[in-house]
DNA sequence: AGGATCACG
DNA sequence: ACGTACGTGATCCTG
């Protein structure tokens, strides 16, 4: 389905709304005269980006003007409080018209008009015309004029969203977006909305009841109290709302074909614009290519020859091929980046370098031609997925793995994850992808483009991953030897690898939550915040948001006079952290009261309210990621939802973890390390004491008390106990005497005594940290006990807080980083065991020291058995580990 | 998009 | 004079 099959696409930029983006995310860019360029160069890149990928050939950009619009006389408060642009912006648009001129692209304005209500009007006399629509901008309200001839593409998401991916994106329909926007407003806008009522509250409510005044007619059977009573206290503004952010589709612009052709650029003026505003690799481009974008796609320089395929029996003889090759790479097109909830679009395929196979899948359907449905396409594959002899090259693995056992495939033989050896390769990189990858690893001109903008166009599907496939083939030699180079390919083949695999099947398994239980809990504890925040207000003498910390501050030390503690770092503004606050406590009981307030809400907001909706209809369980290449420790994270910081210190918050419960007859398996960081200090040190309190089964932090303060194990008190573990936490994080007396409410001379008596008593530690400090200085990196590395390049900064910083970053990720191996290598030992036993008991969370299981009543004795012998003995190390298993009904109650 | 805050180990 | 304890992710606010 080739584009100019639809016939022809005019493509309307947002000027406004890419300018205040470009604007905000790019700081302090100046011309060499001192102009400043930030917006400017920000829009360039887009328009640039536009030009290269899309080659339209009718376009332009639209703008606002300064002078008051229709909005003003209709609602003389709107933007009455939205200050004017910054100067530093305005004075940029200039430039940026300059810029649209040279390249050729045509520009709208009209007094009396924002850019929107032009783009609106232009998109509906274009569609009259024939003519498809793209809008370019990243602004929400252009989404309610989606349809099926208009579309809006993100320009730095690269995403195109029709009338689907408007509801998959934002929930509601195209045409339910203006009620959305109605009851959220926009701060920035000065579109009130309704309060209490945020993007997702609004979501749900349209979604719910269809459009906005079907909101307002039900307002009173809502249960949420402060939707409704707002809904119903708020009416008019809402219908002002809506038509404050309903754009104008008949504004007197006039449509002309020619007016809205692109024309020639002219590169001389480009050049000479470009290099004025001091963007010199522009200029550079534009004088290389004197027709920058009229060439088509470069021809790539690596021949690549690809094959679509559309049947079974082509897929059959993929497949051969596959085998007979021994390995294949592989570049699935997901519909979402969870792998949880995507669909399959397409497939890329290759089983030697040259030549790679596409499948394209809905497209097909659309169309009603023949073709390979998803599930024809994974059980044709499946002899090759599952063949532990076909080596299989993949960006994502582990999404892949998740996705193919939610269609019953359980991939073998999984061996270049690109991303994991990336990682592994440079634990603190940003960016593991292909492209990125293929610039600094393969030295040829690249083959994998930017992601492509137009994801309609299964042309540049097509491209785009047969290339990446290609890519994924000739990165494999580089990245094995760069792995073997610096000593990690064990620690990928024999740990992080299969690792991958484990973790596929947890976030495939997801874990069963009580969501009536958090429901129940959600309306207590919503009305105690209720009272909390009425009691705020009083105290304050005034109403305001207490979650702005900005507000808050100006209540708390301008309105009431309390002395404020420090200073927010970047921000100008009072801190008002919680060590500020509860040094606060004594003088005023706010700071109290909002403490207690923004537990609360957290609690609430992050956890009972957000969990149930992230149950997945498919299996009504949770399904979250466990990320291998985040962490530049070596850990694991988690995300969405992040099941690595469910509540564990408060009584309220422990309520949480009741929510997590097994499925009927099953149990929750708990399993803690025991001290899992000291111990390995204790065994990297080879500190003798520490060792022998190891080994001796002692209180390790009783045997510090003991040492530090100098008094007989048997004397060490409750207090001097809890002394002692700030101690032994604060070196293994390097904490200064500073935060240590603060910690402990000591004199900062009596903090640094507890520190040299430490390094006195424990020698091998005091070594130890030395002996890390010089290997990082010589090598410019630290590694673990399995050797994992980590660069350390602060540790040579002649800056010393920044040395310093190094010099903690090194001790503290040998540490954390050994334990992260360690955990890693039980979870594998424990998932082969428990497969091994044939239990159906599985893994379901790791939480750094922290193993949770769902087990079989009948397998409990056995499986607890075996995580313990998998945590104590994944490695065997100068003390013994220790690890406490514990089962129960729920995450909570575990004995 | 980035800062502040706070949840976890 | 400045900053002061490591590693994460989610939410809310603001420019």
């Amino acid at each position: 389905m080739a584009e100019g099959a639809l016939g022809r696409t005019l493509y309307l930029v947002d000027g406004t709304s890419n300018i205040f983006r470009a604007f905000y995310a790019i700081r302090g860019l100046t011309s060499p005269s001192g102009r400043p360029t930030n917006a400017t160069f920000g829009f360039t890149q887009m328009l640039r980006k536009l030009l290269q990928e899309q080659h339209p050939e009718f376009i332009a950009v639209a703008f606002d003007r300064p002078e008051p619009t229709h909005r003003h006389e209709l609602f003389p408060t709107y933007k009455a409080n939205r200050q004017a642009p910054p100067e530093d912006l305005v004075d940029q648009i200039p430039d940026i018209e300059k810029v649209c001129r040279v390249l050729g692209v045509p520009t709208v304005e009209l007094a009396g008009y924002e850019a929107d209500d032009l783009m609106a009007t232009l998109a509906r006399k274009a569609t009259a015309e024939g003519f498809r629509v793209i809008l370019v901008s990243s602004d929400k309200d252009l989404l309610q004029l989606v349809g099926d001839t208009v579309s809006v593409l993100h320009p730095s998401r690269g995403e195109l969203l029709d009338r689907e991916g408007v509801k998959r994106r934002f929930g509601v329909f195209p045409e339910q977006v203006v009620d959305v926007l109605a009851l959220m407003g926009d701060a920035s806008d000065n579109v009130p909305g309704v309060p209490g009522i945020g993007e997702k509250g609004a979501r749900e409510l349209v979604a719910t009841y269809g459009n906005l005044e079907e909101c307002l007619r039900h307002a009173s059977e809502i249960s949420r109290k402060t939707y409704r009573e707002n809904l119903l206290k708020y009416q008019g503004q809402a219908r002002m709302s809506r038509d404050l952010v309903t754009v104008h589709r008949d504004v007197p612009v006039e449509w002309a074909l020619d007016r809205y052709r692109r024309r020639e650029p002219t590169p001389e003026e480009a050049r000479r614009l470009f290099q004025e505003l001091g963007f010199s690799k522009l200029a550079e481009e534009i004088g290389q290519s004197a027709l920058p974008e009229d060439s088509q796609t470069p021809p790539p320089s690596r021949e690549l020859i690809v094959k679509w395929v559309h049947d079974h029996e082509e897929l059959k003889d993929i497949v051969k091929q596959g085998v007979g090759h021994g390995h294949g790479a592989l570049m699935p097109i997901l519909s979402s980046a969870e792998p949880m909830r995507a669909g399959l679009l397409g497939m890329g395929i290759s089983v030697a370098a040259g030549a790679a196979y596409f499948v394209p899948l809905d497209v097909r359907k659309e169309s009603g031609l023949p073709g390979v449905s998803e599930q024809g396409l994974v059980e044709s594959l499946k002899e090759f997925l599952e063949n532990p002899e076909v080596a299989k090259l993949s960006e994502d693995l582990k999404s892949l793995q998740v996705y193919l056992l939610r269609r019953g495939v359980k991939l073998q033989g999984g061996k270049v994850d690109t991303t994991l050896i990336a990682y592994l390769l440079d634990p603190e990189g940003t960016d593991y992808s292909l492209e990125r990858l293929e610039a600094s690893l393969l030295a040829q001109s690249p083959l994998v483009g930017p992601p492509s903008a137009l994801l309609s166009s299964w042309e540049k599907r097509a491209s785009q991953t047969t290339r990446a496939c290609q890519v994924l083939l000739e990165l494999e030699g580089p990245l094995i030897h760069r792995l073997r180079e610096k000593g990690l390919d064990r620690l990928y083949r024999e740990l992080e690898l299969p690792l991958t695999s484990v973790l596929a099947e947890m976030e495939y398994t997801g874990v069963r939550i009580d969501s009536g239980f958090l429901n129940e809990l959600g309306v207590k504890w919503k009305s105690e915040l209720r009272e909390i925040e009425a009691r705020i207000h009083t105290l304050a003498g005034m109403e305001f948001n207490i979650q702005s910390p900005r507000q808050l501050g100006r209540v708390l030390f301008e309105k009431l006079g309390l002395t404020p503690g420090r200073r927010t770092e970047k921000v100008k503004s009072f801190s008002t952290g919680v060590d500020v606050m509860e040094s606060l406590a004594n003088s005023h009981p706010l700071p109290a009261a909002v403490l207690e307030y923004r537990s609360l809400s957290k609690l609430l907001s992050t956890y009972v309210e957000a969990l149930p909706d992230l149950v997945n209809p498919e299996t009504g369980r949770v399904h979250a990621s466990f990320n291998q290449t985040a962490a530049a420790t070596g850990r694991l994270s988690s995300s969405d939802p992040n099941l690595q910081n469910i509540p564990n210190r408060t009584d309220r918050g422990k309520q949480i973890r009741k929510a997590f419960i097994a499925q009927e007859g099953w149990l929750i398996l708990t399993a803690d390390y025991s001290q899992i960081e000291l111990r390995v200090l204790a065994h990297l040190a080879k500190d003798e004491e520490m060792i022998d309190a190891f080994r001796s089964g002692e209180d390790i932090h009783r045997r510090t008390a003991a040492e530090v303060l100098g008094v007989a194990p048997g004397l060490v008190t409750p207090q001097m106990r809890h002394q002692a573990k700030a101690i032994n936490f604060g070196i293994l994080y390097g904490m200064g005497p500073f935060r240590l007396s603060r910690e402990l409410g000591v004199s900062q001379a009596a903090a640094k005594r507890y520190i040299e008596e430490y390094f006195q008593r424990f020698r091998g530690v005091k070594r130890y940290i030395e002996q890390v400090v010089q290997s990082a200085e010589q090598t410019g990196a630290v590694s673990t006990l399995f050797g994992r590395i980590r660069p350390v390049p602060e540790i040579k900064s002649r800056n010393v807080n920044q040395r310093n910083q190094g010099v903690r970053v090194a001790v503290n990720t040998t540490v954390q980083g050994t334990a992260a191996d360690l955990i890693k290598m039980a979870m594998l030992q424990l998932d082969r065991r428990l497969k091994k036993h044939a239990l159906r008991s599985r893994l379901l969370i790791q939480v750094h020291d922290e193993l949770v299981l769902e087990v079989p009543e009948t397998e409990l004795a056995e499986t607890g058995g075996l995580v313990r012998e998998s945590m104590e003995g994944c490695c065997s190390l100068e003390v013994p580990l220790v690890a406490e298993v514990r089962s129960g009904s729920n995450w909570l109650d575990t004995k």
